[in-house]
DNA sequence: TTTGTTAGTATCGAGGCGATACTATAAACC
DNA sequence: GGTTTATAGTATCGCCTCGATACTAACAAA
């Protein structure tokens, strides 16, 4: 019947969690964007965790996103150190502060509510489903995955406990490759 | 691996849809909450038509929805009459206008584009998953599911095409009966 | 060295949003 | 009846988001 039901449901779904954030992170002054750009940080590889790349990740202009970060400077939940080879750019890091509120509000309570109601097929199917909606949007959109470096086409495997980045050639810890990165590239299909 | 995979999904994909709506709307001056606006007015049956309504809808304070219809008017896109039962009431209907730019702008391209290279089952399977999200959700979030109104437990079929509500006790016209309702509930289960 | 590109910041204006306070109408209660 | 209470909606304030524009600093390429 309904053409564009899953837009609409998205849409839906997309506002309630909203809404619950931005209640949740009112007694911190955090603002859902906030949340966003933390759990971001808290999950962005050493290639990933500047400005810029949190730019692309929320879709603002860079002007937006730096606004973002001064908010979190100021609260002290992140901090901000000069990178060492190019000194225009700025690492970005989530302190002890950082961590904390971010595993007290994401993901929201209604959230865990919601998902322990569902049994396991459901979920997984639901997240498959999401996944390739993602990946398709993104591809779409000419925008960058920000998949965990694992999956990435450049992601090479040399030993039992040996990992590298076939894009920038260096040597990647097995934590880093659980990472999302501002470069990954999904396999080509088939 | 992931324990809350779902929900970063979710927010992923709303971000995108969001951002996506806004680059949309700006030409027209107008934001994501205001095409959601009119995209639940366009739908909202006429026991939803009203500012209340649209304030449990978003998720917002009656204030801020207020504030939203307020630049809906000015640029002519609804159009606000009293209600004559009820002189607390107002009724919003979309104008012309608002018809024509709701139905121009919403689901953005980039879900027009998205959906299509999904195949049928995919996103059927998807649509049932999210369905039961929202509704989960909504139940565990004491909201109200603003369904559709021939799916509510107060819905009652009187003949071929004729229909009533079991709530207000009036009769439905067919058409009606397709918008969403605030007072909607859905079937008790099992 | 000049020219161009990239990373990031600063500032401005429109608007979202919650909080609070307010008005007007309706309903409930005694 | 009249009083209280609840409901629908608006107005105003302050903080924040967001895009647009303009800017600086550092790197890269010519």
């Amino acid at each position: 019947m309904e053409k564009h039901q899953g837009y609409e449901l998205l849409e839906r779904i997309g506002g309630l969690l909203r809404a619950e954030l931005r209640k949740r992170g009112a007694e911190y002054g955090l603002q859902p964007t906030h949340l966003h750009a933390l759990g971001f940080f808290a999950q962005a590889n050493r290639y990933s965790n500047t400005p810029a790349a949190l730019t692309e990740y929320l879709g603002v202009t860079k002007g937006t996103a730096s606004q973002t970060l001064l908010v979190l400077e100021n609260l002290d939940l992140v901090k901000k150190t000069e990178d060492a080879q190019d000194r225009r750019v700025v690492r970005v890091e989530l302190t002890r502060r950082g961590q904390a509120i971010l595993a007290a509000l994401v993901p929201p309570e209604l959230w865990v509510a919601t998902s322990a109601k569902l049994n396991k097929r459901e979920l997984d199917e639901l997240v498959r489903g999401l996944e390739k909606v993602l990946r398709v949007m993104q591809q779409a959109n000419g925008a960058r995955s920000f998949g965990v470096c694992r999956t990435c086409r450049h992601f090479l495997r040399e030993g039992a406990n040996k990992f590298r980045c076939g894009l920038t050639q260096e040597p990647l810890k097995a934590a880093e490759s659980r990472k999302i990165c501002r470069e990954h590239e999904a396999v080509p299909a088939e």
